[in-house]
DNA sequence: GCAATATAGTTGATTAATCAACTATTGTTC
DNA sequence: GAACAATAGTTGATTAATCAACTATATTGC
């Protein structure tokens, strides 16, 4: 039996492998010295970029690649540690903001300064050039 | 508070979400279609790549990007259903071998082609250079 | 303005993975 | 060749996510 397999999959399959490799350094590093996992991270990062730090839930749900309840369940302990906080809309009440913290922003801003030196680690080797055409294809990709 | 985000923490982070969404993606109609995830396409494929169609657990789960104990677990069903069986060495008796049957090729190479038509309908609008470049760069960073 | 539908969020049950601890076997060193 | 260390694999407990079902509120169409 001849299987055919394409430039496409095998892209996939390898996104896949580097994915969970990158991940799980960024994950070791950023647990070890400041106590949050990549996901967390990721979540405080989001809403400092967002304006007044803070989005809907669903919204950060949207950003993170996760569900709705992936989002309730991340955040929990998040707010119980005080990094980030709850807040209601004025206008509807379903909704429930996720707020940025000052301790949460203060955590993150010496966070990143460890994500910045691990990632520029990992990609020691790999040209600015190539570096700005894979971020834009990603980008284009999930989109 | 200024928080400096430089470009390799953000394409990690955008590696992350387009995995995530990607995967996903696969993963439905991969599941719909053959009844297997992308993981498991995933698993044969490696098995079907490797001499003799068959691999050591520990293989396996270094080119998954899983430990060892997720391996055990993630073959047990596909052992089940008859995809894989299991093969002991004759020289090392600590080591077992995941081997790919009739029945496991089988449905890979129809999985195959569902798996080929839904990653160049992902892919459509990235061109084979950009491809080329993100591949090479995928499989270098993980290593 | 009310019924039907859509949206935001949470919760119980389940799943897929991890880690740590363990068994069994093989390789190394003195 | 016996003791110690390294390797392959499995298992119990835990974690992080999903989905489906649910509550509550808002929006739409007649």
């Amino acid at each position: 039996m001849t299987i055919e397999t394409n430039t496409s999959i095998s892209f996939f399959i390898q996104l896949a492998r580097t994915h969970t490799t990158m991940s799980r350094r960024l994950d070791i590093v950023l647990s070890s010295v400041h106590g949050l996992s990549f996901s967390d991270f990721t979540i405080l990062h989001k809403l400092q970029q967002a304006p007044e730090q803070k989005l809907r839930r669903i919204d950060l749900a949207e950003r993170m690649g996760l569900t709705a309840s992936g989002v309730t369940r991340s955040l929990l302990p998040m707010e119980k540690l005080g990094w980030i906080t709850r807040e209601s809309d004025a206008r509807d009440a379903r909704v429930a903001y996720a707020v940025l913290t000052v301790e949460g922003a203060t955590l993150l801003a010496n966070a990143m300064l460890t994500a910045n030196e691990k990632s520029n680690e990992m990609l020691r080797g790999t040209s600015v050039k190539t570096l700005e055409v894979l971020s834009t294809s990603l980008l284009t990709l999930a989109n």
